[in-house]
DNA sequence: AACACTTGCATAGCGCGCTATGCAATACCA
DNA sequence: TGGTATTGCATAGCGCGCTATGCAAGTGTT
């Protein structure tokens, strides 16, 4: 392997979101899940009825992204879109009972995965990495 | 945002390398490459002639990914690939003259993509930072 | 030599990122 | 009020992950 990869914190971060995408989708496929549908699922458990456009800021994912997501939810029976009253141009996003019956199972599922990626860290080493991300997530985006 | 997203070791995984990838894939577009061929890169500048296998093991993705990814670089003109002698199921792969001579300012752009990512961290920071990226990949792959 | 097993690779199909583009509805402004 | 700018969303096209599948060429066994 080469140096440069090996200590490279981009293809360090690639190969991490992987693990987690990978280990996540195992543990959410039998509740019919896919990974970024869980994503949304985690903004629209807290309050639905949103606009697409509020989802896109939350994530911080392109709207044409977030938009691709939503179609394949709205076809796995996950949300349902209503027309807006008081904006003809947006479709409001509303959780089907299924979604709303999966949430403590899918939590949880994505908690086991966390605990077997930081494993035995300690609490402080796991706030310390946890803000070490939040910090190169804002160096980038700040750019 | 939702409160277990922002503490989710996983989402911040995600959200890091996409942004990683984003402002790579922008670094090294004007040199005709992609995020994926210049890994696939970093490795064949150290050694090219190589089996596709190989490659597959060194970056861990899965071979049907490494193929798609070769293809893409042969389409592009990075790589060409010759029957081996030895073994007629496989195709070795070499660097165009095209690929070697993008090498050094393709580094130095994943160094600079890097060098926004962590910021004004110390070096002792960016070293614990990469070991806690290895450790938490270490402990996913295991499983 | 015949058989099964393994290895090396390609292909199909899909999820989920991205950029670029377009359109309709709304908001704003002269 | 009419024209322009902005907003909300959809679609096309592509990169790059993944799983599943298939096939040809090696390897090993009896």
């Amino acid at each position: 392997m080469s140096d440069f990869r090996r200590n490279s914190a981009g293809y360090l971060a690639n190969h991490m979101a992987r693990l987690f995408a990978v280990g996540l989708s195992r543990r959410i496929q039998p509740l019919g899940l896919a990974p970024a549908q869980f994503m949304v699922l985690l903004e629209l458990w807290e309050e639905d009825g949103r606009m697409q456009a509020d989802l896109v800021a939350a994530l911080d994912v392109e709207q044409a992204t977030m938009a691709n997501t939503l179609a394949r939810m709205e076809r796995d029976g996950l949300i349902e879109r209503r027309a807006s009253e008081t904006d003809r141009r947006s479709r409001l996003i509303y959780l089907t009972d299924t979604a709303r019956q999966v949430r403590a199972e899918a939590v949880a599922a994505a908690q086991a995965q966390n605990a077997v990626a930081l494993g035995r860290f300690t609490e402080e080493e796991k706030t310390q990495f946890l803000d070490m991300m939040r910090w190169v997530i804002g160096n980038m985006r700040r750019e």
